[in-house]
DNA sequence: CTAGAATTTCAACAATTGTTGAAGACGTAA
DNA sequence: TTACGTCTTCAACAATTGTTGAAATTCTAG
C-alpha cells in the first residue's frame, strides 16, 4: 500500500489541494506552503508546473470549466430535441443549467465540491467575478439565454439578463455550501444536500422566468 | 482648507479605509498597511483602536449591521400596519427588505456600497457565511420570514427557507456590483444601477416566492 | 501653565510570503 | 553502463506580514 505514486500524479495532486484549499481560503487566504503540504510535495514544485501563483489560480478554475460547459450544453441541446418542434418548458431549461452539477455521482466527489465553492467565491469577488466569470463561462450561458428565449417569447432582454443574475446568485450561493442555511433553518435545510437545493431552487428560478410572460403581457395590454 | 481633522475621526477614517479594501480584495487580501495608508494614519494606530486584525474586521460589520437591521424591521412593519387587518402581498414584503438598502440616499454613500460588496464575499464564504451572516442578521430575517408567511399560508417552511437563501443570493451577487453583468448583456444591465437592479429582483424574487402557494396547493390536491 | 490621560507615531521584532537557482533523483534510450 | 531530459527537492533570497513597546504628540482638567 507504499508508494502507490505513479507517474506524474504530484502535478494534479497540487491541483486538487489549491482547488480544496482555494475553495474555503479565497486567493489570499492560501500559501503555497500550505497548497505544497496538503499535496504532499515540496513548495517549488508548484512554481515549476503552474508558474506563479496566480498562473496556478486560472489553472484550477479552467480544469472543470470546460467539462462542466460541455455538459451543460449537452443536457440543453437534449433539453431542446426533446421538445422540438416546440420550445422546451422553461423549468425543463432551467434543470438542464442544473441538474449537469449534480450527475455522474458528482456529488459524492469532493473535487467537484470544492470547485463550486470557489466558483461561489470567485463570482461574488469584485476582483475577479467581472473578468474571469465571463472569460469562463459567458459563451454557455449566452447559448442557455438564446433557448429560453424561445420559451419566453416577448420578453424584454433586460428582465432576462437580470434573471439569469438571481439565478446565477441562488445557484453559487447554494452550492459554495457555506453553512449559513442550516443555521438559520436549525438545520430543518442541510448545506451539503444538494440534489435537495436543487429541487428547491428550480422551482424558484423557473417561477421567476415564467412570470416574466405575465409582466410584459401586462406591460402591452396597458399600452 | 488644511487641518480639517476635528479631533478623533481617524478611528472611522481606519473603519471606512478598512471597509472600502476589505469589500475589494477580502480579508486576506488587505494589510493593515494598505488600510493605515488609505486612512492616512500610521499602521499601529489600527491596531490601538481595534485589537488584531480580525477584530477590525469585526467592527467594520458590526458598524453597518445594526443600521440597516433597524431600518428593515420598520419598513417590515410598516408594511404589515398598512395592509392590516390582512396579511400584506408578497411584492411588499420583499419591497420592504430590499428597499432600506437604497432609500436615505445610500447609494450615493460609497460607504455603503463597500458595505454592500463586502457583505457579498463574507456571505459566500464558506469560511464567515456560515456564522457572521447569522450572527449578524438572522434575528431581522426570522422576522421577515415570519411575515411572509401569513402571506403564504401553507407552504412548507423548508420552502421558505430554500426561497430566502435564492433571495439572499441574488440580493448579494448583485449589490457586489462586480461589473458581471455588465459583460454579459454587453452593457445592457449596469452593476451599479442598484434601483434599476432592484426593480427586476423583487419581480423575480417576489414571482418566486408566490407561487410556492400554487405548489403546496396542488401538492395536497393529489394526497 | 501644569499634570496626567488619551491618542498617535516611530522603530523594530519574529514569522511568513512568493519566487528562484543550483543540486539531486528519476526515467529512458543508446 | 552512459548520457540526457524531466521531475523534484533543498536552501536561501528579499520583501512583506501582524503585532508591540517606547517615545512623542495632543487633548483635557485643575
Amino acid at each position: 500500500m507504499a508508494a502507490e505514486n505513479k507517474k506524474q500524479d504530484k502535478r494534479e495532486a497540487i491541483l486538487n489541494a489549491a482547488e480544496s484549499l482555494f475553495a474555503k481560503h479565497g486567493y489570499d487566504g492560501v500559501t503555497l506552503r500550505a497548497i505544497a503540504k496538503e499535496a504532499g510535495v515540496d513548495v517549488a514544485l508548484a512554481n515549476y508546473h503552474f508558474g506563479p501563483k496566480r498562473d496556478l489560480f486560472d489553472a484550477v478554475l479552467l480544469r472543470r470549466a470546460q467539462i462542466l460547459n460541455s455538459w451543460r450544453l449537452e443536457a440543453l441541446e437534449a433539453t431542446v430535441q426533446n421538445a422540438a418542434p416546440n420550445p422546451p418548458q422553461v423549468k425543463d431549461i432551467i434543470r438542464a443549467y442544473f441538474e449537469p452539477l449534480l450527475k455522474r455521482s458528482q456529488v459524492q466527489e469532493p473535487g467537484w465540491k470544492s470547485y463550486y465553492a470557489l466558483i461561489a467565491y470567485v463570482n461574488s469577488s469584485p476582483e475577479w467575478g467581472g473578468t474571469l466569470m465571463t472569460q469562463f463561462f459567458d459563451p454557455m450561458i449566452h447559448r442557455f439565454l438564446a433557448v429560453l428565449k424561445t420559451a419566453l417569447p416577448g420578453v424584454p432582454d433586460k428582465s432576462m439578463y437580470w434573471g439569469y443574475h438571481c439565478l446565477s446568485g441562488a445557484l453559487t450561493l447554494a452550492f459554495a455550501q457555506t453553512g449559513r442555511i442550516d443555521h438559520l433553518s436549525d438545520d430543518l435545510c442541510k448545506s451539503d444536500d444538494l440534489p435537495d437545493a436543487c429541487d428547491y431552487i428550480v422551482d424558484f428560478v423557473a417561477a421567476g422566468f415564467s412570470d416574466m410572460i405575465a409582466a410584459s403581457q401586462k406591460e402591452t395590454a396597458t399600452l
